[in-house]
DNA sequence: CTCACACCTGGAGCGCGCTCCAGGTCAAGC
DNA sequence: GCTTGACCTGGAGCGCGCTCCAGGTGTGAG
């Protein structure tokens, strides 16, 4: 169980300083250790929560959904039937929008596809 | 060569009139002809456009990489192998963002089997 | 002709997710 | 003990991509 300053956590988990500090404040983080003069000390178990935010959000989930998922992550063992069922949903809505992407990229590549047939004809 | 009035435009490429007065505005949409009195008539061509915003749209680009597309699209022909390239790099980002997007998928769903076994466990 | 509703313009405002700042405090190396 | 650089707080500000508004005009049905 090791300790990690804010810049060490911050290079860890690839959130800014001022993003954790934002993300305490909002609720996203609870519970941060500190040192007598006040400053953070982040635990692995921290290390291991901004990971899974870091997850939810490259998929793309909003922050409210995130505070609420910390909400209940934070009642303890009894929420987790709540939590995994927020998460499902939110498996769901980033299905679609792999879906969405991938169909879009589709449509790119041939976008590419045509713009490059008519470079080769006219040279 | 069909005319569109602005709301059926809106319906059929999803954006909304706010969003496609404020595309024109910033130089994403050019030469909307008018009626005698000023409405916005769209044709087949705008549609087909708003349809490749869309995708660029709906595949991550900035808006401003959009306007610079745009502008090289109103220069002609002699602008597709800049806009071609333009693409392609877009194309290399999107594929970065699905495959990141896969990633974190993955993760996701790992940590929902992981709860679905936490429950499991404690019925 | 009238009415209702779609549309117009310019500009302000908003929600999100940070990011920056001022003005201070803490901690580690010399 | 002093310096230096990392860190602290509260709060303001920002960039993006729209979205909304007020106050007015166009247009098509009846």
């Amino acid at each position: 169980m090791s300790a990690y300053t804010p810049s060490e956590t911050s290079r860890r988990s690839g959130f800014s300083l001022d993003t954790l500090r934002y993300y305490e404040r909002i609720g996203l983080l609870s519970e941060i250790d500190r040192t007598p003069g006040g400053q953070r000390v982040f635990s692995d178990d921290d290390l291991g929560w901004l990971g899974l935010l870091r997850c939810l959000r490259d998929t793309g989930m909003p922050i409210n959904q995130m505070c609420r998922f910390a909400e209940l992550a934070r009642t303890g063992e009894q929420s987790i039937a709540d939590r995994v069922e927020l998460l499902r949903a939110h498996a769901a809505a980033a299905e679609e929008q792999m879906a969405l992407l991938e169909r879009q990229y589709g449509h790119l590549r041939e976008k590419i596809r045509y713009y490059e047939s008519v470079l080769a004809e006219t040279p």
